[in-house]
DNA sequence: TTCCAGGCAATAC
DNA sequence: GTATTGCATGGA
């Protein structure tokens, strides 16, 4: 089972090669082969986030995403570059309602209003301390996903990060069934690249740029039914 | 018009 | 413990 999520990875990495997660929108670099993105990937380059503002910025983008399509969450972004309020300080001064309009683009913005005016007070709180998983599950509106991409992303520990797609690809390799939780193939992941990474910081890598890829190849080939019509993964569905 | 998007909390069984 | 349901905007 390793081996055959170790083909997945490297089958993506050379169809698509490295995606440059996680987007920042005052980073001007582009990655021009990837589907739906106006800007700030940063492919090859694995130094962010280099500055707290930036590492904010990718904690902000976790909750933003929730079920939500990027190009939203980067209007949102916009907005609040705009309004020069991409800083957990300028949050907290901004009144409530201007910050939820900002970020209504996004969708399900009272609630995500709501989950970073919260989480912003824990943010500062951190200072250089990286917060646990365990940490992070306990505040409103951090769930698996969201705690795992502030890990690996923002504060680069190596926690791989399990969505939909993730599931939807697995399932349609035949590598997990249909009510698989989410540890068993966070779990999964991990295993599999721990089996052939030793290397701590490019392990981290690797589950950056595996996460990345496989929601590049879902919003191909796994974003309309019937999933999975021309994916090439499934010639490899042999064991 | 319908379906879907880089989920989560609250509630129901 | 697992299964539903509400949350919401914007694009295909």
């Amino acid at each position: 089972m390793s081996e055959k999520i170790s083909v997945v990875y490297h089958e993506l990495y050379d169809a698509y090669g490295p995606q440059g997660w996680w987007p920042l929108v005052e980073h001007d670099g582009t990655n021009p082969t990837k589907t739906g993105a106006i800007s700030g990937y940063h492919v090859g380059d694995y130094t962010f986030p280099r500055t707290k503002k930036e590492q904010f910025e990718i904690c902000l983008g976790c909750f933003l995403t929730q079920n939500t399509a990027w190009t939203s969450v980067e209007r949102s972004l916009l907005n609040l570059k705009k309004l020069h309020a991409l800083s957990p300080q300028r949050i907290m001064e901004m009144d409530d309602k201007i910050f939820t309009e900002a970020i209504k683009p996004s969708g399900y913005h009272n609630q995500k209003s709501r989950y970073i005016k919260k989480f912003i007070p824990f943010f500062l709180a951190l200072d250089e301390h990286v917060p646990t998983r365990t940490e992070l599950l306990e505040l409103l509106g951090v769930g698996p996903e969201t705690a795992d991409s502030m890990l690996l992303y923002a504060f680069k520990q190596p926690e791989f990060v399990v969505d939909t797609y993730t599931k939807r690809i697995f399932i349609q390799v035949g590598l997990i069934r249909e009510k698989t939780s989410y540890d068993i193939v966070k779990s999964m992941c991990e295993v599999a690249l721990k089996n052939e990474i030793l290397d701590q910081d490019r392990l981290i890598v690797a589950y950056q740029e595996f996460h990345a890829l496989l929601v590049e190849h879902a919003k191909r080939h796994y974003s309309k039914k019937p999933y999975g019509e021309n994916c090439f993964l499934q010639m490899f569905d042999d064991k």
